[in-house]
Order: C-alpha cells, then sequence, then structure tokens
DNA sequence: ATAGCTGCAAATGCTTTGCAAGGCC
DNA sequence: GGCCTTGCAAAGCATTTGCAGCTAT
C-alpha cells in the first residue's frame, strides 16, 4: 500500500483551525483525513498512532479530537452511553448504526428527509439534528 | 399527563414485567409513571426517592431502569456522552434537546417524517430511529 | 424455604485535568 | 524566549458488579 499523492496540505488544514501544527495533530489529521470518512473512537485512533510508530497519549488524542470538533473538521456523535465517535464527515448526513458490531455507517442526508418540525420555543434556534438507525441483526458487511 | 387519580396498579405494572414488586419497584415506578411522560437521569430518580423518604439506592435505581427498559417500560436515550436518560413515553416519537438547559421534550412521531431509507444489509433489520433535534438559545419554557 | 432483591462499597471504563518538560514561531 | 503543547499519572463521572443480608411468594 503505498500513498496516492499528498493532496492535502495538513499543516495547512492545522493551522486553519487556529492551531501549531506539531508532529502529533498532523499525524492525527494524516489518519483521520487522508483516507475519506471515518468514525473513529478515542480509543481506536489512539491504538492506530501507536501501531504506525508515532506514540501520541490518549490525552493528546482527546485533545486534538475535540479541537477538531470545535474547528468544524470533526463531528462528535453519541451512540451508546459512555462512547463517542469522531465522524470526518461534517456535511449534512445521518448514521446506519449496527448494533451487533458497533459499526456506524453513513446516510446520505438526502436519503432521509424531515417533514414538519414541531414549533420551537421563542429565540430557540435548531443547531442540530441527530438521526440514527439503529440495525440489529446485520453484521454490516452486506 | 393522563394520571391525575391512582389508575395504575403499580404492582401488576411490576409483576407483568417479570418481576417482584419490591417496594423499591412500586416506588420508582409510582414516581416514573404517576404523573405522564418524564424524562429522567438515574441520578434524577435517585435523589428524588431520597427526597420522599423512601431511600432508594443508586444501584437498585439503575437495576430498576434497565430492568423497566427491558421490559418495555421505558426507553432508554442518550443525548450526551456520559449520561442515560430514560423515558416514559415508548411509543413511536422523537426528541427535542435543548442544550442549554438539558431539557428533553418530546416530538410527536408524525411531526417528523422518514422519507427514503437506505438499503439495508441482507438479514439487518431496524430496531428502533432516534431522531434528536438539538436546540441552542432557548429555555425550553415557550 | 428459597430464589430473587437490595444496598453498600469497590471496581470499571471513558474522559478530563494538573503540571513539568518539550517544541513551534 | 515565550507561549502553546505534550505526556504522564492522577482525578472525575456515570455506571456496573460482587457479595452478604433481606424479602416476596
Amino acid at each position: 500500500m503505498h500513498n496516492a499523492v499528498e493532496a492535502i496540505d495538513f499543516a495547512e488544514l492545522v493551522r486553519k483551525a487556529g492551531l501549531r501544527p506539531t508532529r502529533q495533530r498532523l499525524s492525527l489529521a494524516r489518519q483521520l483525513f487522508l483516507n475519506g470518512d471515518r468514525h473513529v473512537t478515542a480509543e481506536q485512533l489512539h491504538s492506530e498512532s501507536l501501531g504506525q510508530g508515532f506514540g501520541v497519549s490518549l490525552a493528546t488524542v482527546y485533545n486534538t479530537l475535540h479541537q477538531f470538533t470545535t474547528a468544524g473538521l470533526l463531528r462528535e456523535l453519541v451512540v451508546d452511553a459512555g462512547r463517542s465517535y469522531f465522524d470526518t464527515n461534517v456535511s449534512a448526513h445521518h448514521h446506519l448504526y449496527f448494533e451487533d458490531s458497533g459499526e456506524l455507517r453513513d446516510v446520505p442526508g438526502d436519503n432521509v428527509t424531515i417533514g414538519d418540525l414541531p414549533a420551537l420555543p421563542d429565540g430557540a434556534e435548531i443547531s442540530r439534528v441527530d438521526i440514527i438507525i439503529r440495525v440489529k441483526n446485520g453484521d454490516g458487511t452486506s
């Protein structure tokens, strides 16, 4: 497996997020964004980083994931109590969650339609709509 | 909002769930179902029970909430990492979540419509669809 | 009587934090 | 150099578990 041309300027990406392009952040950004859409937990990213020779501490993984989320590079989502996933796809879309395997898969935003929304209290405004379609008896590998 | 008078036979309710109608479970069932739809955390229910003179231990609150959930009397939902809410309304409906106050409100199922769902892998079947509409700048007190 | 429950406290699992050493501009 | 970052270990939370004693049937 060799890398495709590095079309993404990770240093630039990190800098635009208002952060210093340190070795750790660049390494994590590469893991997250180099190969397209991903849904990872902090733990996953951490062990992955260890396996790649660049040991990034778990605390730094958490810090970085949150900084990237705040900067709009990631979207955090909760499927089960006590476990956060971070999605590299920040466009409007929803999720299919395989309860058996724990796999999370994107559902294009236009495959699900929201009809009439209830009236909101004065001054209220929708910040986001999370739709999670929970599936059982499927291993996610059709 | 349908039970001003104690029209519910809690002992019967608990027994039907396959559980012994102990003082603790009856007490919790009363707190949950006597005054209609509620969205509570284990912690809330626990401190509420303490305030009513019947101290039910936190472990028992958790056990009971899970047993009720398994029995179909409650629906568990996760809005934020590390915090589960239990909803006494188990019919098809979705949620409005006020990020500022942490309040959770029901949205009738027919106010939100799901359009085309993506194709599911063979053997897979939808167990539930959770829709959470996150709202900011609203205090939830319309 | 006995299988099931409860309460306590300890344990767990994920996440956050405090702080000294190190790295980027 | 100065300030931002990192890493480690300890702390924090919500939740779960082990187990001795209690209770509904």
